[in-house]
DNA sequence: GGACAGGGTACAT
DNA sequence: ATGTACCCTGTC
């Protein structure tokens, strides 16, 4: 297929690693692991790692640059981790792995809409509400490519159009959130200039929005990079490496644990565990 | 084929 | 601070 593509430097970066640490779940992935066609907001696109550049749908150059937040300063944050032993495995393991900046909107739908549920799934609810219920944007070779639905496009339908995805009751709360920012009563880009306590609160708020979701979202488009969003994956991580002996972890210790041992760039430190300890895990099986 | 677990949340105790 | 129901799908 003839591409018009443009280079963007972009040293120490993994794309593949960055796409499959479950921050993201639409893209589609092209000839080989290298290759991959998105959307990022309402922009359909091209991305080619090629080394340590980026090749990219032309005009498109910048767009990719901010969404991929090349200009994460990697080195100082994989120097700010602590240095023990699950750290530095990890560390080594997703070197070029970043945490990517994400629209407002379409980060906090997804997140809502994955609890309990696998990657796989996540993935195909997604592409769903794309391909019904927004826009078409473009189409690149065989693949044609969605934006996904605005909050007003989702205010407007029923539970039942949500269901019909797949969503089973995290319909209710999807819906119920998109009428809350679509009614204006919820003001997404207002939480950018609140603190992170208070903005963890105000995404709380939101129905189906609790505290493993709202870090999420503070982490994956609010740029929160201290944000520590605690799964079964990380949880088992923690309790498996820094508590070994301890006999009851609470939730709560685990959290405020997280919160101070990571440094400030905890955020980036889970998704390094996350990442290592799902790839681990995958290789193991087969 | 039927269990079963899977990247939580909300609500009750 | 812990326990439980909740909808649906891929997997064995």
């Amino acid at each position: 297929m003839m591409l018009d593509l443009r280079p963007v430097a972009a040293p120490h970066f993994d794309l593949a690693a960055t796409l499959n640490s479950g921050q993201v779940f639409h893209w589609h992935r092209l000839d080989d692991n290298n290759v991959w066609a998105g959307v990022i907001g309402e922009t359909p696109l091209v991305v080619e790692q090629r080394g340590d550049a980026l090749h990219v749908t032309a005009g498109c150059e910048e767009l990719v640059a901010r969404y991929f937040a090349l200009d994460h300063p990697l080195d100082e944050i994989c120097a700010s981790f602590p240095n023990d032993e699950a750290m530095t495995t990890a560390r080594a393991a997703c070197r070029g792995l970043r945490v990517i900046r994400q629209p407002l909107w379409e980060c906090l739908a997804t997140f809502i809409t994955s609890s309990m549920k696998q990657v796989a799934h996540i993935r195909t609810m997604s592409l769903y509400l794309r391909v019904h219920f927004g826009r078409h944007v473009g189409r690149i070779g065989a693949v044609d490519l969605f934006s996904y639905p605005t909050s007003d496009r989702i205010a407007a339908l029923t539970a039942g159009d949500l269901r019909a995805g797949g969503l089973g009751w995290r319909a209710e709360n999807l819906l119920a959130t998109a009428r809350l920012v679509a009614e204006g009563r919820v003001d997404l880009e207002a939480i950018r200039s609140l603190d992170d306590a208070a903005a963890l609160a105000a995404l709380r708020a939101l129905p189906g929005v609790g505290p493993k979701v709202a870090n999420c979202v503070l982490l994956f488009a609010y740029e929160r990079l201290g944000a520590f969003p605690i799964d079964v994956w990380i949880e088992r991580v923690l309790r498996a490496t820094y508590f070994q002996r301890k006999r009851k972890v609470t939730a709560g210790r685990l959290r405020e644990f997280s919160a101070t041992y990571f440094g400030p760039f905890g955020g980036y430190a889970q998704q390094y565990l996350f990442h290592h300890a799902r790839q681990s895990k995958r290789k193991g099986k087969s």
